[in-house]
DNA sequence: ATTAATGCAAAAACTTTGCAGCAAG
DNA sequence: CTTGCTGCAAAGTTTTTGCATTAAT
């Protein structure tokens, strides 16, 4: 899946932004992570272990360039920690659920999004973006006993807890 | 209107709540400045005029109280800092439209808004709680002449910003 | 009298910024 | 070789916490 990484070059070239290293790498950390939505700091630690770790500065400045250029979506999901998703300069209309137990992130596709986008015509205001996040609990989670949810073990999904 | 000073004292003897002078002085920032979206910081700065200032720490610690007890709803809006708005204790539907420009936040009662709620019942996700935030520019800015817009005049919204 | 709530200051958590050195074009 | 980028450390913001004092019941 080269293409991703061609895509996400031109772009970054077409806003006359250098090519350098940390970029690419910031960019593949996410293509390694496909649907996964990332902290500054998980990306930091995810090139950690790579011969090539990123400084947390340039993670920060360089997800604001790739939002920038449309490359990546920035989610606050209102805990204090934003995160992000590539899209590749896609638009795919999609929206979060996050599981308020175990953090997981799922996507929904909801036909009712067009609505959304462009409901309060009200009063001349002009919508140009919106959020809607979606919390609650995973069939996962809903599906285990009392006693198994009580132990706080998780298995891989995003982590999130409400501030 | 002391009916919501009432509802207000009611609901956290309710719940075991001690009736502070801080909480009542809280409560009545909220219920002198209806339909305002309050920061933390605003809230504190609004005390100091007063006889009996709070404390910044005692204002999180009860405005965390106070949303436990439904008597405010809490927004994130992306920026970095929570607002909070009085509900009294009531369900309001409704949404915030925030313009980018002056960061007035206006509100929308919106007939889809049934229909969200009860969206993505997909692969068994419980939804609990959702936000539905737009952004975008209010008829006030879109009608300033792009000189008025470029001396950053503002007129009493709360202010907003994007990280 | 108990026990919870306050206020201060310190810490925590996340993000931004200044600046000297490094690297892309 | 010029200008932008990186990394570190320091600073900035918002929110939380520890602890002695004060106030509510």
């Amino acid at each position: 899946m080269g293409e991703w990484m061609d895509k996400a070059r031109t772009r970054l070239r077409e806003e006359n932004y250098r090519l350098t290293r940390q970029r690419e790498i910031l960019c593949r950390v996410f293509i390694d992570n496909p649907g996964r939505h990332l902290t500054a700091e998980e990306i930091r630690e995810y090139t950690i272990g790579t011969d090539h770790p990123l400084g947390l500065a340039t993670v920060y400045r360089t997800l604001s360039i790739l939002e920038d250029v449309g490359l990546i979506g920035r989610i606050d999901m209102g805990d204090g920690v934003a995160r992000y998703e590539f899209t590749g300069g896609d638009f795919r209309p999609h929206y979060h659920l996050t599981c308020l137990e175990c953090g997981s992130v799922t996507e929904v596709e909801w036909p009712g999004i067009k609505e959304v986008g462009d409901v309060p015509g009200i009063d001349g205001f002009e919508v140009t973006d919106h959020s809607l996040l979606f919390f609650g609990i995973c069939s996962h989670c809903r599906n285990r006993t009392e006693d198994e949810r009580n132990s706080n073990s998780r298995e891989g999904g995003d982590s999130y807890a409400k501030r």
